[in-house]
DNA sequence: GTCTATATCAGGATAGAC
DNA sequence: GTCTATCCTGATATAGAC
């Protein structure tokens, strides 16, 4: 079911596809799971089990802040496959289910929370300007990637997703320095716990 | 049927509610269209019309080129309802099926290379760095947008896709003035006839 | 716990009167 | 061209043997 999830989203798939590719009874699934819904709540909750640690833990990993950020969007995805996760918020079912959709919700916020951290840290190292919204960046690399599935699938071809992604990268490294700051100095309101002073 | 696909997508669409909200019978429906496929292609293709001119439009005006993508992305968007046209690339029925897919294609394509063609304006006026691959930050826009309505769905509120379009467009500006090069210099490889000197 | 067989209902399409 | 009535299939779920 996780796999189909995936594949074809939830509306799209029916407990006989499920029966059929996993090899079990449709009496079986039944007994363990009151529904199809139930059985898609399981799949899902599972499928942001896969995909949150990957997303999260080089992000709290310690390393240089910005290639953290730009290493989480250049983590490899199957573009023309979409977003396991994502793609469920297209799904009308899902999307108007809030018992289903509350993995999804969970999954995106814990990825949000790493990544403001993150970036945060290169504020404070000077790697981005003070200026900058740590929720905007953060939304803005989360959206850049879900964004990428929709163009990439749009065009049957993984380009346009390679391109947003790197570009964000690049729009990142070009707002670098902050024009005429010290580095280490003009801190934040937080305790500098993980400041970081460029040489 | 264009609402419908914009509200829940073609697969998740029956004849029915079609018939229902239509207040017509379902006889005329087939009577004009073959198929569910075929009324929701030519469904597709209005929304495409009604949607391309209001993205490209302003884009092809006259204006401050910087100014002109950020009002692209600050174009009032339902957040909430995800992009007619966006949507259909994670309905399975249309992302597989290619006649149906290219009414996507096209319109992503023709709002990108509308897009390309600003971004070099701003390249030309010295507002973003001649560094800037016009075809990565034209993808990044757009899939912004696209992303943003995940975001927002994920969370059921629009705030995500407004931190995502803000923090793209503060990115832009942090990025903007090349560091030390004259803006009227270096000159692209195609004829400046649309360069702009800043003061 | 698992299986096969079956019930129920909605999706998608057709028939044929008007 | 539009309508109502109807058909066939597959999605979802249940029954009850093993």
């Amino acid at each position: 079911m996780s796999d189909l999830m995936w594949e074809k989203g939830y509306a799209a798939t029916s407990p006989r596809e499920v029966r059929d590719r996993s090899g079990v009874g449709q009496g079986s699934m039944y007994h363990h799971f009151p529904s199809k819904r139930e059985l898609a709540l399981a799949a899902l909750e599972r499928n942001c089990q896969d995909l949150l640690p990957g997303s999260i833990d080089p992000l709290s990993a310690p390393g240089d802040p910005l290639e953290k950020l730009a290493g989480h969007m250049s983590t490899p995805r199957d573009a023309l496959k979409g977003c396991k996760v994502g793609r469920m918020t297209q799904d009308p079912l899902v999307a108007t289910d809030p018992g289903l959709l509350a993995p999804v919700t969970d999954a995106f916020e814990k990825v949000h929370t790493a990544l403001v951290a993150v970036i945060r840290e290169a504020i404070d190292a000077g790697e981005l300007p003070a200026a900058l919204d740590p929720d905007r960046i953060a939304s803005l690399l989360q959206a850049t990637i879900q964004g990428g599935y929709v163009l990439a699938i749009a065009r049957q071809d993984r380009a346009p997703y390679d391109e947003a992604v790197a570009g964000v990268v690049d729009l990142l490294r070009a707002a670098a320095p902050p024009p005429a700051a010290a580095p280490a100095s003009a801190p934040t309101t937080s305790t500098p716990t993980h400041r970081k002073v460029r040489p």
